[in-house]
RNA sequence: GUGAGCGUAGCUCAGUUGGUCAGAGCAUCAGGUUGUGGCCCUGAGGGCCGUGGGUUCAAAUCCCAUCGCUCACCCCA
């Protein structure tokens, strides 16, 4: 028997329900915020991702869906969503016809790590993203855009991380820092950690192991370590998101696995999640339009992940009771094509209709219509057809009267409330 | 890539020390009502007990392998 390959899933009634809702709630928010939505092709040349994310990321390294074409070209399914979407505002000059551009995205992402709660191969993303502004009122509307889209979208016990990842300027020399710091107490790391500080020590700071927990609390922090404008970028997002009663808490040690980040890193988290818990993470790249060959153009955005707001939202939503206008039931040998055209003109006024399709009992018609939730049944067999009428029942009264066929959609159209 | 746990009906799960162990509830279908749903009652269908091998007189049960799922690590949304 096929199965859907690891890491991949089905999504069908009753749960597709809830994409459709969410997937709606995104456009409305979206537009309140006027961002205009992006979608990109699904895969792209391998050297976007590995330029755009960076060489020695784990997601380049080892989890990307990457396959050659029959021309040998190198391509991949995208991991992530950023590098896509910069690749097109270069592609397209969006910068030169307004200076700043502001997009939202929900797409499918791809790479292969190992499933676990929340965490799966192809999974989805909404994403916001603005060009074109060094502001920090931009990385603050993100924020808070984030922040009033999850509340929507019924997720709680949301903790807001922050801190600031710094620039060329001053990330090396703190690198150099921390490096320095942790080769003095280099036998007392993980295994793990000893491997980040050849590669990325950084990342140390966000170790979960307990050896490392302790070492990492004396180590020097960044925001002790930037430059003047990082430093002052930073203090103007957190006054600004004190003063919209945003709270968030500050975390020197978030490190995001991105290497295009500069200055505001952020990531939330929820309590309703497992391990993995990061529901939405994001921040400023300033530099990336540029090392993908576009002009010097600042950006900032966010990711969340779609699954992972569905596990977190889901024990606080209630239960989703799809309802069908009205059931037909057929009986006999009455002409169904000629009822059929009375469906068809129920539908045309958006009336939901359905009818059976298996010459079953009465019974067996009217506990399908009941099971469906059904507003009404309308039961035409021979002896309706021939005085060309229809019992029209409603379920949740249990009345039903007879209805000259003609004036059966009247008589829903009075009945229902559509 | 590493580790742990788990695979029995459409779903959720029982199944003792290997010996009427092929089961329950829900769901489905049919009947009770020859043309009226929900509630109730009666009955039916549905399983190579993940797959392959081994041990044994005998395996859902024990052993080995394999595949799959789940959770966690790594990392990330």
């Amino acid at each position: 028997m096929f199965k859907s390959v690891r890491g991949t899933k089905d999504i069908f009634p009753p749960e597709v329900i809830r994409w459709q809702n969410l997937e709606e709630t995104i456009r409305k928010v979206m537009k309140n915020y006027n961002y205009g939505e992006i979608r990109t092709p699904i895969f792209e040349e391998t050297s976007l991702f590995a330029r755009g994310i960076g060489d020695e990321t784990d997601i380049v390294e080892k989890e990307m869906y990457t396959f050659a074409d029959k021309s040998q070209n190198s391509l991949t399914l995208k991991p992530e969503m950023t590098a896509a979407v910069v690749r097109a505002y270069v592609q397209h000059n969006f910068g030169e016809s307004r200076p700043v551009n502001k997009f939202y995205y929900v797409s499918p992402m791809f790479r292969q790590e190992r499933p676990q709660a929340g965490r799966l191969r192809q999974f989805h993303q909404v994403g916001a993203e603005i060009f074109g502004t060094n502001s920090y009122l931009a990385d603050c509307e993100l924020i808070i855009l984030a922040e009033d889209l999850l509340s929507k979208l019924g997720v709680r016990n949301l903790n807001l991380y922050l801190n600031s990842v710094g620039c060329p300027k001053c990330r090396p020399v703190y690198i150099e820092r921390l490096k320095k710091y942790f080769l003095k107490i280099e036998s007392s790391l993980s295994e793990d950690s000893r491997n980040r500080l050849k590669k990325n020590p950084l990342r140390i700071l966000d170790s979960k192991d307990e050896k490392d927990i302790h070492l990492k609390e004396d180590a020097p922090s960044i925001l002790d370590n930037l430059c003047d404008e990082c430093g002052e970028h930073f203090s103007k997002v957190k006054k600004f998101l004190v003063g919209n009663k945003i709270s968030f808490k500050i975390n020197p040690n978030l490190v995001r696995g991105l290497d295009y980040y500069t200055k505001t890193a952020f990531e939330f988290t929820s309590t309703d999640l497992g391990a993995q818990d990061a529901i939405c993470g994001g921040g400023r790249y300033d530099l990336l339009v540029s090392q993908l060959g576009g002009k010097e153009t600042p950006g900032v955005g966010w990711a969340c992940g779609i699954e992972r707001i569905l596990l977190a939202s889901q024990k606080y939503e209630e239960r989703i009771n799809e309802s069908l206008d009205c059931y037909f039931c057929l009986l006999g040998d009455s002409p169904k094509s000629t009822v059929y055209n009375l469906i068809s003109e129920l539908r045309k006024e958006n009336i939901s209709c359905d009818c059976d399709m298996l010459d079953r009992s009465l019974k067996a018609q009217m506990r399908e219509a009941n099971r469906l939730n059904a507003k009404f049944v309308i039961i035409i067999g021979q002896e309706e057809f021939e005085k060309n009428v229809a019992v029209c029942k409603n379920l949740a009264t249990g009345e039903q009267q007879i209805v000259v066929t003609n004036e059966v959609k009247n008589y829903l159209k009075k009945n229902l409330i559509l």
